[in-house]
DNA sequence: ACAAAATCTTAGCAAAGGTTAAACTTGTGT
DNA sequence: ACACAAGTTTAACCTTTGCTAAGATTTTGT
């Protein structure tokens, strides 16, 4: 795994930089589910629902609008700019792979749950995809 | 996670606690693995597997220290006290699970292990024990 | 209308993990 | 012996993500 004397090591690359994307994926995910279950979107709901306080949820939320991923009035809901719609939208295709895969292996709810929500952010495209497949030959083999 | 009866310190951080605990457990296995390899692991080493400068080595590694996962003297090598090592073996042994995993779903090289390394931290035991169980029978699979 | 409740912001702190620059130790070569 | 290279440490700083405390705003109830 060390890759010998030289080796690009590009496994390791999961920097700061990775840790803060992934924060602004479950954030912009969660806050495209609140305001489609809800409505809108307030920050106390977003703290209640990641086990925060509300002040870690206004600062997180300022990063997401200083990088162009929600918008929010002063003491406004919070709502997802184009940007973060998409990523919104992708994060929770990733997630609904993942935990459709977990199921398939057959994971109980609760768990596949869980897992789903740490591994998202760790999957590659090909992985993915491999999940997918295989969550669909699982489906095609219980219509017999 | 990384100790159980020597932890006497602040039990409230969680989120910023997990994933410290993540960085704990890529330091030990990769510092058991170089010793496997080189006999001795510098922190020069870490610094060039990681692709992070040796001065976030030298901390990290205090930071293991002052957790009594590691000993180092200065100027010396690296070495991991019993707990390190337990936790290096139970960090090796789920990664080359998963990564078998990966593997068996086709996967490639490379790929798998870039994965590996990111879910390996996020998988729990009833997951672990599925990706281990499913490896097998596709080993048996081959065998015919 | 107005006080209380809920929500949000600001200020100030800590830990983890990242950086560069500069100083120190150790090992090696001539 | 001694200089130099490699490796390590320290100092000073940044960002992310967490916290509490305290102040500001909006909503709600009477």
């Amino acid at each position: 795994m060390a890759g010998g004397d030289t080796s690009p090591t590009r496994a390791f690359d999961r920097t700061r930089h990775d840790h803060a994307s992934e924060t602004a994926e479950d954030y912009v995910e969660a806050i495209a589910e609140i305001i489609g279950r809800d409505g809108v979107c307030r920050g106390a709901a977003l703290a209640k629902l990641f086990g925060v306080s509300h002040v870690t949820v206004t600062k997180t939320v300022n990063r997401l609008k200083r990088e162009g991923l929600a918008v929010a009035e002063p003491y406004g809901p919070i709502e997802l700019t184009a940007q973060g719609k998409r990523l919104a939208t992708a994060s929770r295709r990733r997630h609904e792979i993942v935990f459709s895969f977990l199921k398939s292996l057959g994971i109980s709810d609760a768990v596949a749950l869980t897992d789903s929500e740490g591994i998202e952010h760790h999957v590659s495209a090909e992985t993915l995809k491999a999940f997918r497949r295989f969550v669909e030959r699982e489906d095609r083999g219980k219509n017999d």
